[in-house]
DNA sequence: TCTCGAATGTAATATTATAACGCCTCTGAA
DNA sequence: TTCAGAGGCGTTATAATATTACATTCGAGA
């Protein structure tokens, strides 16, 4: 029996899942070349199947990128449509990432472009500091 | 007569004032292999010697770090102390950058930091968007 | 059946960043 | 005066992150 199933939109890809289980997993941010190398075994084998995969996983909203980190997590809210917006606080000491929606925070930056007549597409906030399980 | 001038801490080297005054003529975010480029005839050679300017130069407070770029530029506000906090809006078309201070959306974070028992180091706020020049 | 868009596999390469080493020059304390 | 430490410098090599290019496959409609 063959795969056969009907693609909805969120259907993923072989590797899209291999990818995303990879960072479901790790219950943290990994990087695209450490998500390749726990993949090797199903088969992964280049850093552009990887990349690929991610890609289209960050456009319908299931895994952030962490630009400060060059790294990718899973959402954790993937139902919440503001995946545009989420902010992330990351512990320097453990590696946590936590996510979280600074809903106010993104308004008033949403105001900063609005009067600066610029069309905000996309915001990226993530604070770097340590965790209250580490600082305590 | 050689350089015997005494070291003030905003002093900076050769490398470094090298690598700023690149920075400022630019007028825009540039890489470090950017930087490099620009000044191979003033005898810079390795990308080292660029990021060990650039390192110092973040230190002091005159040069931010665009994650989402992987590029530098020179701070808008060099005098003021927030270096931490500053937040940038970068436009997709031409590429200018304009620094800001969204001192009423850093206090939420903060807040927000504060709640979590986060220690809060930096925060990084990126906007991706068009400017108005570019979407006019 | 045909074609189109999306995904795949692979090799090669580009881009960004750091490690490791030894040397030089200050400065301040003994 | 010496000398030890901190910071900067120059160089080579390499690591880590990301993309280009090209050929192929698969499934969904017209």
């Amino acid at each position: 029996m063959h795969e056969h199933a009907p693609k909805s939109k969120l259907e993923l890809t072989r590797n899209q899942a291999l990818v995303f289980d990879a960072l479901a997993d790790a219950g943290g941010p990994l990087t695209a070349y450490a998500i390749l190398d726990a993949l090797r075994e199903e088969g992964m084998r280049a850093p552009l199947q990887v990349y690929r995969a991610l890609t289209k996983l960050m456009n319908v909203g299931l895994v952030h990128r962490l630009e400060s980190l060059n790294a990718f997590v899973v959402c954790r809210h993937p139902e919440c449509s503001s995946h545009e917006t989420a902010a992330f606080a990351i512990c320097e000491t453990c590696g946590q990432v936590d996510e979280f929606a600074p809903d106010e925070a993104v308004s008033l930056l949403q105001s900063w472009a609005s009067d600066h007549k610029f069309a905000l597409a996309r915001t990226t906030i993530e604070l770097r500091g340590e965790c209250s399980s580490c600082h305590k």
